[in-house]
DNA sequence: TACAGCTGTACGTGATAACGTACGGACGTA
DNA sequence: TACGTCCGTACGTTATCACGTACAGCTGTA
């Protein structure tokens, strides 16, 4: 069981290939000098006849000045989804720190949060994981007060209006050391999932 | 000529899929029977010895309960990096809009910027393009004022608070139709290049 | 020791991805 | 009309992907 319909999943990015191959004004034998795929082959692939592998996939991606990730990843579509100031949901949080979820996001790609910490709190309470899913990243902007940032053993000291860019699947948290309270902008882009 | 060092570019998802796969605890059958790949394509794979059609890259990731884009993306790396708040690159702007981008972001999966629109001022001056690149998304965050987000020609209003996700590869603009200075922070996340 | 149970990998076969070549059709020019 | 040139696609061959089976290795148990 477990997978059923795995095949329903079925990659289609033929269609895409050749808009944006026709939005670069490129023929199927240029492609395929740009990319090394004979002209052929790119046709096939368009037409969704064939499944290429990840190595020609990688190279048609090249050939369009993207890479593979990039250009599998528009086969994901979304909408305009508005989140009014009083919807919010409240995320949680633990004794001095509390934050809410803006948006809750239709195709997850990013995800914005606020955190608010009184003086000596840190984050990291309930609903509110140490480190995210491999491959994430987090920026974070200190809207008010003072922070530290501690990203894998190492502390950053943040102040009103710096930011910060890390890696999120490294164990990380943020504390207040000041004497007020602290605010700080989250978002966490691209992540994945385990079981 | 034109892409001399593709084979460079070559895919090596393979040691990745395995160390997803152990830190999930499966087995090569395991994974195997959730991916609906074979033992021995998945032993092949994550050594490098074959490269996979997108198909069964594909369904390999959907064991490891991924997508594929995710999977692939994982090969792109980061540390930490701030910003203070001084060191501000100033973004331009037109009358009565300005903006600023605090991170420069090495990796580039996704930019935070701030803007300020006076009264009757909207987005869309130099250097800052109406439309970002396909399969980019946006998400704003309105921080004082109201403001009028157009987007592929609905408009939406947007209170102190609101906040809003949208694909960015729709031509859209912010505009302040209050009579009180407006700011709002804007993600875009996931972009792509042409070239 | 011997046997069951698991791990990951080498082998041989059928399916198919990827190539080079060749074809029908649309356009501009002589 | 006839020709050269570009477009995208059908054909036939070779390379290789993906499968099922079978094997060597390690671990715990009788």
């Amino acid at each position: 069981m477990a997978t059923l319909d795995q095949m329903e999943v079925a990659i289609h990015v033929g269609p895409r290939v050749r808009a944006l191959r026709e939005a670069m004004d490129l023929s199927l034998r240029d492609l395929a000098e740009r990319s090394g795929v004979s002209a052929p082959m790119l046709s096939q692939v368009e037409r969704g006849e064939t499944s290429p592998t990840l190595q020609v996939a990688s190279r048609i991606a090249a050939g369009l000045e993207l890479r593979l990730s990039q250009l599998l990843r528009l086969d994901e579509q979304g909408v305009v989804s508005i989140v009014r100031a009083g919807e919010r949901r409240r995320g949680g949080g633990t004794a001095g720190h509390s934050f809410d979820l803006p948006p809750p996001l239709p195709g997850q790609r990013a995800e914005l949060s606020r955190h608010v910490l009184a003086p000596g709190a840190q984050t990291g309470g309930k609903g509110d994981p140490p480190m995210h899913e491999p491959g994430s990243r987090e920026i974070a902007l200190v809207e008010s007060g003072t922070v530290v940032l501690h990203v894998d053993g190492a502390t950053h000291e943040l102040n009103e209006g710096d930011s910060v860019v890390f890696d999120a699947d490294l164990p990380h948290h943020f504390e207040n050391p000041g004497r007020d309270e602290a605010a700080l902008l989250a978002v966490v882009s691209a992540g994945l999932r385990r079981s």
